[in-house]
DNA sequence: GCCGTATTTGACAACGATTATCAAACCCAT
DNA sequence: ATGGGTTTGATAATCGTTGTCAAATACGGC
């Protein structure tokens, strides 16, 4: 199946360029809208799908169970951590926990072994200009 | 707002107890039926929802944004090993993880660090029974 | 045990995010 | 420009979950 460059994907990856924090799929359709882009909300779930296949944008899911997506930069396995307030994101890669879960799983005969793992916390910015 | 015994939330409680597995309400819910309960959804839903809030049960969603259950054992702060094929758990606590997260996120300028940090993968059992 | 009432239930509708449908519009090699 | 496979988008459908509200129930007080 070979993709082919339309309007509509070359305004999602501009807008997640211009974003660059992670937005949900309706934020991502609301602010192509906002900027003159006609472009159907099916077609933005369809073109970040096929970009996080490709992984050229990270997935992560909020509690409430709400996909959102950023253009990501490194093409390896990595995690977040998130801003709580902002949503500044910094990407992370940890040799350690990689090889802590797969250690815990075989320790309890599992195989397979996948994990989540999200951190999140206030970054230095956010600390200082809202205090407690 | 006191909480009553009905029959319906102790047959949600032995439920859990009796299968000490994360399974979404609704696999509850037909197991419920099946052993003779008669339970709305909704109820199993309400049910679960409170024993969250009251830390009675652990909660976690799947990648496609399933939550599910398990009464847990641990009050403290701990993470889960999930068979994805039958639901087998194992509760982790990880002393290394804890200290790799906050020492990234301090690495990071952020405070108040939080994580989500969830291991699935394939138990034993499953793997010989349901060959690739 | 029986009442009264505030709580709980459950069938069903409603919800929000996401996916499927499928004819019309489009990209692009020729 | 043309033809044919790809993509689009309005809408319906799906799925897990939550809201609705009248009927059923638990339980303190008699």
């Amino acid at each position: 199946m070979i993709q082919r460059v339309t309007r509509q994907r070359t305004a999602v990856a501009g807008a997640l360029i211009a974003l660059d924090d992670f937005r949900s799929a309706q934020q991502l359709h609301e602010y192509l809208r906002a900027h003159g882009d006609s472009i159907g909300l099916a077609t933005v779930y369809r073109t970040l799908q096929s970009l996080a296949e490709a992984h050229q944008v990270d997935v992560i899911r909020t509690g409430e169970g709400e996909s959102l997506y950023r253009r990501c930069e490194r093409r390896e396995h990595h995690h977040h951590l998130v801003c709580r307030s902002c949503g500044a994101t910094v990407e992370i890669d940890g040799p350690s926990v990689e090889s802590w879960a797969s250690r815990i799983g075989a320790a309890h005969g599992f195989s397979d072994i996948e994990h989540t793992i999200e951190l999140f916390g206030t970054c230095e910015a956010c600390r200082s200009s809202a205090p407690a």
